[in-house]
DNA sequence: TAAAAATAGGATAAAATTATCCGAATAATT
DNA sequence: AATTATTCGGATAATTTTATCCTATTTTTA
């Protein structure tokens, strides 16, 4: 469903905005043991959202990633997807046609709309905070 | 969401489907140019399906793929997905935990829930006839 | 029986995704 | 100012997915 960048930057994410509640920054290697991802890789993936101001990073001893506590509740899980994976996912074709819409559907297109439609709704109504709390109460988890 | 391979794999019982209706097998050949995918590749993608017993083959001269006429509307849009991606796409984790579920979910778990259950019940509700007749009738295009 | 028309399938290549390595830049601490 | 702890970013490699090529095999037809 997502690509295994784009589910990094999710849990990622979930990691930095759970310590930047208490105001501490997360290295790149803290991060990548938490989510247990390859290192490099995931550093790739944090440049890439830090570039689009979805996280923070602070170069240099003491430095690391963190997200604006404050921004936390705002920032949906659409845009970290949008960042890493782009947008096909909910607007593209199921079936990879060029046009596929109404008016030239593909033979899906009508079966896949309100999957396509609950799944985009669902990325961008849930947030960042809602999946932090979730962790720090134990109720879901990041690895295994 | 699928793969390019998958996407092949069903526009193309799609059109075979179509032309078994009329008691026609098709090539190769015919079925990547209705489809606008390459031969050879596709090629792969047919035989992963008559392997799959979705399609049949028949070799040699007026050879070519076919479907029985009367399975067509048995099919089910899941059993190509799962021929050729596997069944990850509904029953694998959001975020690619080994395991995920009830217990031990990962973060998104519950709110790609119906999501996923949604796309599970469409693949599986789904069958070739429904398909085949959209584009039989022009409501529906196979390319473009 | 030979030729022609197909698919089967192994080997290989190209492209995309995932992953690794290393030096440069930056910032805090000593 | 030097050292240390970091991220940045370019180069490269491994893996997976997508695509191609070529020969073998099968079947029909002349």
């Amino acid at each position: 469903m997502f690509s295994k960048a784009c589910e990094y930057g999710i849990k990622a994410s979930i990691f930095i905005a759970l310590n930047s509640y208490e105001g501490k920054r997360v290295s790149l290697k803290a991060i990548a043991k938490e989510i247990n991802s390859p290192e490099a890789f995931t550093a790739k993936i944090l440049q890439d959202l830090a570039r689009h101001s979805i996280i923070n990073s602070v170069k240099g001893a003491h430095g690391g990633f963190e997200i604006d506590k404050y921004a936390i509740s705002s920032i949906k899980l659409s845009q970290i997807v949008n960042a890493i994976d782009g947008d096909s996912i909910y607007k593209g074709c199921g079936l990879g046609l060029h046009t596929c819409d109404e008016d030239h559907p593909c033979p899906v297109h009508d079966k896949f709309k309100s999957v396509r439609e609950e799944l985009k709704d669902m990325l961008e109504k849930t947030n960042l905070e809602e999946l932090a709390l979730d962790i720090k109460s134990g109720v879901a988890f990041l690895r295994t």
